[in-house]
DNA sequence: TTGTCATTTAAGAAAAATTGAAATTATCTT
DNA sequence: AAGATAATTTCAATTTTTCTTAAATGACAA
């Protein structure tokens, strides 16, 4: 006898309420229930994944069981949601992943487009990173991907989408932003230039140099645009990602900076309905044109 | 009720084998036992999972399911040996992950060494790429990674390990290997040039220009040195890769090729034993220095 | 100590999975 | 097209596993 799913889901309730009763509670079981359950995952293991008598503090075992465990049940449950939603949708489920930026700028049109154009449709939006994206087409956990730069991935075909020239954001009262000339690189990057992950993209030589004096990185790019505008930092960023930006954030670009963000969709070969996923990238490739001539 | 993972695991068997027969032979269950299983996953989607009343060929969504489940299927165990592993483990367990090329050089000396002065201790070594490196890192899923280049990461320190000079990889008798002079990119990255997936590394903007007019790829290293070693064709490869080439291929530097291979070493905090971990990556430093300064 | 709270234990009940044998359905052969 | 063979399904009985109820144990604080 092995593991089973239902132990560790029981485990992690376990752990996150940090007491039986809650977590039966939740469970819709018997404290009881649990108490045998964990016994069981104990015995198994052979050592306890509780430190004292009762179930608030973890031992170290416990702490690595349960983070392995947490995500193994949050992938398990999006498959079983993936499979139920494609067995009962109609025309299909189309799962899209893309990086931040485009998503906000993409998903809700492509919501739109989708849910009028095609009746029945289910549609999974995500965004997370590159990396991300990359990996759950990779991984068969997505049909249609958005990310930066060019990857090559086996069974899956990528077309450019659009460039995306970056620029310095910055409040608009702040001195970049309100001179007369274009700002240079060595104006930008200075003390007050905050850095954010997709400096990372830019190989321009001279602003790969100046940024690895900069100590200040902010991850989020909510917090990053936030900071900006209280008026004393600034960063860069690509254009796209400045339709969002509230009016006392503004853009322009920086006149030594020729670097742009490529964008790319990727769509996987072989999919479940195929018609329903060459409908979405249709329409992601139609709205990116938007942005190719301004 | 919902999917349950013994349904999937006697699903993906079927698929497998093409017939019930034999999957139950290999499950240690009977027919009946699957067909009845297969059965109430197909009542539960709604939709079959076959096409045709035999069990040989799958429906489209049977496709998709399979694809789902495999690598979930996979994950599961990974996940269960790997807790297993760690409970049992009197010294603990160490994950590592690394870019193939640094684990061929890395691992059999760090086997060695580890297993030496740690009693007791297991290892579970996996080579991939630099982005499933790094996702393993990211999920927990390992606990020591090497990779190429920098990549911030939540929880996890890292540290520069050492650098690798990208140089021509050709036959000893090819010409541009055999002449006097250091050859140069454009010598190099003409028709007898094939690429790798080594080479997206390279930043050098002469480099990158003239790769974009090659048309020949070869994904797996292996073949690649096979087929350099027949004699017409060569590529680029950094140095530490070819520590392991036959005596019928050899290494030089490109004379206006200065990229490096920046390896990097991972360290999850907050593993759950600190001191094996500890000396696991000491080790590797160790042996890096060896690189750093040959 | 005593009372409360949390957990464990034990025995039976309920639910779920598995089996064996018979029945059904498909495929192959002639 | 009929019979033979192979594969799968069905169904009731059985086994296994999981859950509950109810009582017992243990920890801890007043």
């Amino acid at each position: 006898m092995t593991i089973k799913l239902a132990e560790l889901r029981y485990f992690c309730a376990v752990v996150q309420t940090g007491n039986l009763a809650e977590a039966a509670d939740r469970l819709g079981r018997t404290q009881s229930a649990l108490s045998m359950s964990l016994k069981q995952l104990e015995s198994h293991l052979g050592k306890k994944l509780f430190h004292g008598e009762r179930k608030s503090q973890l031992s170290p075992l416990g702490e690595q069981v349960y983070e392995l465990a947490q995500s193994q049940l949050q992938q398990f449950d999006q498959m079983v949601e993936s499979i139920e939603t494609t067995a009962h949708a109609s025309n299909g489920l189309v799962r899209v992943a893309s990086v931040p930026s485009v998503a906000a700028l993409v998903f809700p049109k492509l919501l739109g487009q989708m849910a009028d154009q095609i009746p029945g449709v289910k549609i999974e939006l995500r965004d997370t990173d590159t990396r991300q994206v990359i990996d759950s087409l990779a991984n068969g956990k997505a049909d249609v991907g958005i990310a930066s730069g060019y990857h090559a991935l086996n069974g899956v075909v990528a077309k450019p989408l659009f460039e995306d020239q970056f620029g310095l954001v910055g409040a608009t009262n702040h001195p970049l932003i309100s001179q007369a000339q274009p700002p240079l690189i060595d104006d930008v990057v200075t003390s007050v230039f905050i850095r954010n992950t997709l400096c990372d993209l830019i190989r321009t030589p001279g602003f790969v140099k100046a940024l690895k004096h900069v100590n200040v990185t902010i991850q989020n790019n909510y917090s990053l645009i936030n900071t900006i505008s209280a008026g004393r930092w600034v960063s860069v960023l690509p254009e796209t990602v400045t339709a969002f930006l509230p009016s006392s954030v503004a853009f322009r670009p920086i006149a030594d900076l020729p670097a742009k963000r490529e964008v790319w969709l990727y769509r996987r070969e072989r999919t479940y309905f195929e018609e329903t996923v060459d409908a979405c990238c249709g329409f992601i490739d139609a709205m990116a044109l938007d942005y190719k001539q301004p």
